[in-house]
DNA sequence: CCTAATTTGTACGTATGTATT
DNA sequence: AAATACATACGTACAAATTAG
């Protein structure tokens, strides 16, 4: 059973960190400030080095402060990196990238959810769920611009044989991620080298760089409405955004 | 002055870390088994338990290990995830991965703005402005996390000398790119295939894939700063963001 | 259910190395 | 060149969580 005691003594380091990250929010250290040194902090809250540095360590970690050997520990930032509500781009940006594009569905099946699908959809492996896979196009042009999977998790029988119906199925996905209802869109990059059957399918050299983006859709009330991992060859394709200050 | 010895001896708790975290990729503590104790390492290594225990602490944040009080240390991978996961919202957030990384500046010179730079920089080619060349690394692992190259205009005759002093150079391109001044952050992603130069600076294959950003930086007039342009190993790196409704 | 052994967490002390000022 | 400040590394002790019996 979990100790239900209403107060849970920190560490000692803890507290101490606590105590500067205070000060630093409060103005007391300004950024570019140098905190007071491990020796100081030693003396002024009568503990040892050890703890001192354990202390410095959380703020390091916590994007406060920055310390260097022989410079002593400066302030970089009296803001707590929490997340602030100002965000680069919007939704309905991402989706004129759709309105311009087509996306053309091959095959659409219902699959236990392998690891990936599973950590996608946060769902547990083995799960039933739906797998769309697709390539998508240039309104006006035929190469290429990207091999998807669409993860679909829980889906209701009677949405699921839509879905699978391969006359029917974008206009499910089209539903099932209409604007009205997307609340954020959680996008992830990386740079891969293309396997050999998605490299044919998007008439790139095997082997050559590619493009991965992991998107995951979510509502308003922050509930997952699907995963999409795309491939885009790596020199017909860019991806920008803005980031604007909170 | 910079030291110039080609052999940097690491710290004993980071041999230590590497020889476990090898072992750990190469199969001898499959994932779901304990590590030794920090007592069994202490004796196998002949080192005292602080030493172990940072070393540990190194593996832990590499996400290869959780350790539990009372339980051990238990192995929860055995492939390195990404070795850095840049998750950004806001420019609050592109900094504070500067803030978990240190760039070493290897260059600094002062040239007529090429094609490249110039259209970066907005600037008619052949113009004079400072390119800087470097390596940025996470602030606890040495395995380089991108080659990077920066980009400045216009830089006044005091300014400029500073910038290409390698001793001050960094100093003067976090005082530019103060998180005070900057308005907004422009970012552009592509895969690409690495040149053999800096494939081999960032440790990874000739030819494998890489992600390059590039990076602009303007204040909060619009004013362009600096111009960035970076190449990340595609295996160990990506780029998170997430959309909001506008 | 409780006890004991084990294992990591916290915290103290000390000394020396190395980067910075 | 010297002083300062953080980094590394040795030691010890006790607390707290977990596990085995």
């Amino acid at each position: 059973m979990e100790s239900l005691s209403p107060v849970s003594k920190s560490p000692r380091y803890r507290q101490v960190a606590d105590e500067l990250s205070a000060a630093i929010l409060g103005g007391r250290y300004p950024v570019n400030s140098l905190l007071p040194t491990e020796k100081e902090l030693c003396r002024h809250y009568a503990i040892s080095r050890h703890t001192a540095r354990e202390a410095l360590r959380l703020l390091e970690i916590a994007g406060l402060i920055s310390r260097r050997q022989g410079a002593g520990s400066l302030v970089i930032a009296d803001t707590p990196p929490d997340r602030y509500n100002q965000f680069a781009q919007s939704v309905e940006d991402l989706l004129q990238y759709g309105n311009a594009t087509r996306f053309h569905i091959e095959r659409a099946e219902s699959i236990a959810a392998d690891t990936l699908a599973a950590s996608l959809l946060g769902i547990a492996p083995g799960t039933a769920c739906v797998r769309l896979y697709g390539i998508r196009r240039p309104r006006h042009d035929r190469r290429p611009l990207a091999v998807t999977e669409v993860y679909l998790p829980e889906p209701e029988p009677a949405a699921r044989s839509a879905l699978l119906d391969l006359g029917q199925s974008i206009y499910r996905l089209l539903d099932i991620l209409d604007l009205a209802k997307l609340g954020s869109v959680e996008q992830n990059f990386t740079a891969v080298c293309a396997d050999p059957e998605r490299a044919t399918a998007l008439g790139m050299a095997p082997g050559a760089a590619a493009l991965r983006t992991v998107r995951r859709y979510f509502d308003r009330q922050g509930e997952l409405l699907a995963a999409a991992v795309s491939l885009h060859p790596g020199e017909s394709f860019s991806y920008s955004t803005v980031l604007r200050r909170a």
